[in-house]
DNA sequence: CCTCATATACTTTTT
DNA sequence: GTATATGAGG
């Protein structure tokens, strides 16, 4: 290929990397500290980097590319850069764009796995039977895809969910194993099917010119093994690799990696095994573990400085990761000396913990919980698992706390931005059948399953697209009336559409609002009268005004399939809520992390699946949270939390058990009275082990006792003559309480329902609720079950 | 063919 | 509790 000549003969001619040194001043070194620094000036040869959370990893690999560059021993082309996610590439140009001074064009070769690939992919697609405009396909279009496969080899949808298959040909494919590769031993997935389905579903993926994500790079693997010219070319081509997040690679990335650079071994990986929090999705820890015996005699660098975290937050951070072996070790320090604990607490249920949350906020802002007032974008809430965002959500609404919630879903995964996609691919071409699919009923045609099936069955008996097959329909009046009609109304608009396309009579921006317009598309949200419909067209607007930044509709649509992002940054001071996963990268002066319960966090489902090695991937997930923080970290759980419909009591999660005690600093609830639960002294341990009534006592006084359903049950449990005395007297009064139960009674509790009680211990009554299961509960929250009704809670 | 009602299962995390 | 899938009725 003629592209590697010149740089060929560059290479060959000049002895870069001590000549160029001169060419510029390297003034960017000096602000390094010795470890960064090392990372950045050893160019040659294989370096791991191993960054610890906020000791300026991103700095160090921005630096490093900005000297290959300064010192001329690369240029920008020759450089592959990979990061995960879009908005780490996008940092990384910015970064080393300030570094530069401008003075760089582009790096063509800085982007994520998938972009990278997917470039190369689309210049060499015909070595595994694709075109190059091949599309590329979300898990949404995998899903329908797979459930057709499946219901084609009669096999019943219900029992074996598309979904599954989906998720079990996405490991395969992490793994690198075309269908021929997958071993014995997955054989018996999916009834036996699985690896059949497989096969249909990448000859099926062949035959609409597509490919999904786990493809990109497992064709550009196939790719390189198969064919050693074209990797010859890009090992020469690539002289220099850096990869950010090396930890969350899976094997394919490896590979891919791996063949790249097994010529020069000029590869730089930055990563830290303590924040691997991808294993689900096929991450293997073990690849960064393995770089040493990959890459013999490579440089291993540890950054270890932190910049970012008060001394007790990273102390907090270290004690709690500590636990997980087979660690490649890293000790952050810090020159900081100043800062508060991490704060620990617990509440009674979730709704409690939100509006303590919610308190705290706003005590931070005006600055009487802090010395300064502190905005609320430098607050963050990280929760295990999305659904726990709810309970804030709803307890930031009702107060007006402004929030925001990052990472919720994508704005390109929406129903009626993909609706409206799927309406312009058709316009570019005829050919996308999952696009026809998606749109000839949306918005209603009056084109049914059935009608679908004839179009179907039509285009297959004359080897033509869907689009052809609805033409061909229409012709021999093949449908009903209404049907009919529709359809050629659609067949016309879309012949018209393309040929526009093709004219280039309009704008590409006209042309969209023309289509979103034509087809009924607009028309159908502006006739909904549901909620969400006026912010559905608000999307759609928006979408149009996307495109304008592309130069027409098919470049738009190349590009937005590897570019999923939420760019509607919306103004205004508010408090982020997000998953931990999401948070990854992100730093905060204040963080909340909430639901920290065994089960939720942990997650049962990790442990259950994963055993050890999802339970060290959650502590991870926990180190991670901490180490968001700079300056005030705060963690904490309920006793009590309702899991899908269900009142759960729950364990404070066993992470708490390893915090620090000494640098954690555990909190009273406020509106409470001290009693024997002052925050001084108590340890964490204490806390998690064996207080747990302890705080539904306090919580419950907070909460309860105040209530008029609470008060009114009291003076009626007076008059017939039992326990209602002030709390204060708790044991005496307890003891009183469960003499009014009899075994074998029926019961009510105000929040784990009904149930019998089947047994009495010391102060508390034993009682298998019919929802919640069996509970140790103490006598006071429990009422006979034929006076529940009069509770007016 | 569409709309409405009922049943059901599902909840981690996502490039 | 929520969203989705199925069934009856219009």
């Amino acid at each position: 290929m003629n592209d590697f000549s010149e740089e060929d003969a560059f290479e060959a001619a000049v002895p870069l990397s001590q000549r160029a040194m001169a060419q510029r001043p390297t003034p960017y070194l000096d602000s390094l500290n010795p470890a960064q620094r090392e990372a950045v000036e050893t160019l040659h040869g294989p370096v791991l980097m191993l960054a610890g959370a906020g000791t300026g990893k991103t700095k160090a690999l921005t630096t490093r590319i900005a000297h290959l560059l300064s010192t001329g021993t690369a240029r920008p082309h020759e450089i592959l850069a990979v990061t995960f996610t879009n908005k780490a590439a996008r940092e990384m140009k910015e970064r080393i764009g300030a570094l530069m001074g401008e003075a760089v064009e582009g790096m063509p070769w800085l982007g994520t796995f998938h972009s990278v690939c997917a470039k190369l992919l689309r210049r060499h697609a015909e070595l595994v039977g694709l075109k190059s405009n091949f599309t590329i396909l979300d898990s949404d279009d995998q899903v329908r895809l797979m459930k057709q496969l499946i219901e084609a080899a009669g096999i019943d949808a219900k029992r074996w969910p598309p979904r599954m298959l989906s998720g079990i040909i996405d490991n395969w494919k992490n793994k690198a194993w075309t269908p021929d590769k997958v071993p014995d031993a997955d054989h018996a997935v999916f009834d036996h099917q699985g690896v059949a389905l497989y096969s249909a579903y990448q000859q099926r993926l062949r035959d609409l010119n597509a490919v999904d994500f786990g493809d990109i790079l497992l064709h550009m693997v196939t790719i390189f093994q198969k064919h050693p010219d074209v990797l010859d070319q890009y090992q020469r081509w690539f002289r220099f690799i850096l990869v950010d997040e090396y930890q969350d690679t899976n094997i394919a990335q490896y590979l891919w990696l791996r063949l790249l650079a097994s010529k020069d071994k000029n590869i730089c990986c930055v990563g830290d095994d303590d924040q691997s929090i991808y294993g689900w999705r096929g991450a293997e820890v073990g690849n960064i573990l393995r770089f040493e015996a990959d890459f013999p005699g490579a440089h291993v660098v540890r950054l270890e400085e932190n910049y970012r975290s008060t001394p007790h937050i990273l102390a907090a951070a270290s004690g709690v990761i500590a636990t997980n072996k087979g660690r490649l070790g890293k000790t952050l320090f810090t020159s900081r000396e100043d800062g508060e604990k991490v704060r620990l607490i617990g509440h009674w249920d979730g709704e409690e913990e939100s509006r303590w949350v919610g308190e705290e906020i706003e005590a931070m802002q005006r600055g009487t919980r802090c010395m300064m007032p502190m905005g609320l974008d430098r607050m963050a809430i990280l929760v295990r698992a999305s659904h726990q965002m709810r309970a804030f959500e709803d307890r930031f609404l009702s107060i007006g706390l402004p929030y925001r919630v990052i990472g919720g879903p994508r704005f390109y995964e929406r129903m009626e931005i993909r609706d409206a996609m799927a309406y312009f691919r058709l316009a570019v071409s005829h050919d996308d059948d999952l696009a026809f699919e998606r749109i000839v009923n949306t918005p209603k045609r009056g084109l049914g399953e059935k009608a679908v099936q004839t179009i179907q069955r039509t285009a297959r008996e004359n080897g033509v697209s869907l689009v052809e097959g609805a033409r061909l329909v229409c012709q021999g009046k093949l449908l009903g009336g209404k049907g009919l009609k529709e359809l050629s109304i659609l067949v016309d608009a879309l012949d018209r559409w393309r040929g526009q396309v093709i004219a280039e009579s309009d704008t590409h921006v006209e042309l969209a609002e023309m289509i979103l317009d034509e087809s009924g598309y607009t028309g159908f949200w502006q006739n909904d009268k549901t909620p969400e419909a006026p912010g559905r067209l608000e999307n759609l607007k928006e979408l149009v005004k996307a495109l304008e930044n592309f130069e027409n509709l098919q470049g738009f649509l190349e590009h937005v399939s590897l570019i999923m992002e939420n760019d509607t940054e919306e103004q205004g001071e508010k408090v982020s809520i997000m998953t931990l996963h999401a948070a990854k990268g992100l730093e905060f002066p204040a963080v909340f992390l909430p639901g920290w319960e065994d089960g939720l966090f942990p997650s049962q489902r990790s442990m259950d699946e994963s055993g050890v090695k999802g339970l060290e991937e959650e502590r991870r997930l926990a180190y991670v949270g901490i180490t968001r923080a700079e300056e005030i970290c705060t963690i904490s759980f309920a006793a009590n939390r309702r899991v899908y419909g269900q009142w759960q009591s729950q364990l404070p999660s066993r992470f708490i058990d390893e915090l620090p005690e000494e640098h954690v600093e555990v909190l009273t609830p406020p509106g409470l009275y001290g009693g024997n639960y002052g925050a001084a002294g108590m340890s964490s341990a204490t806390i998690a082990g064996t207080t747990q009534s302890n705080l539904h006592q306090k919580a419950h006084s907070a909460d309860v006792y105040d209530s008029p359903g609470w008060k009114r049950l009291q003076s009626r449990s007076q008059d017939r003559g039992q326990a209602a005395k002030p709390r204060a007297q708790s044991i005496t009064i307890d003891l009183e309480a469960v003499s009014a139960f009899t075994v074998g009674d029926r019961v009510f509790h105000q929040k784990f329902g009904y149930g019998e009680l089947i047994g009495i211990e010391g102060d508390k009554l034993v009682i298998e609720f019919d929802k919640a299961g069996s509970k140790h509960v103490m006598a006071r929250f429990i009422v006979a079950a034929d006076q529940a009704d009069d509770i007016p809670f």
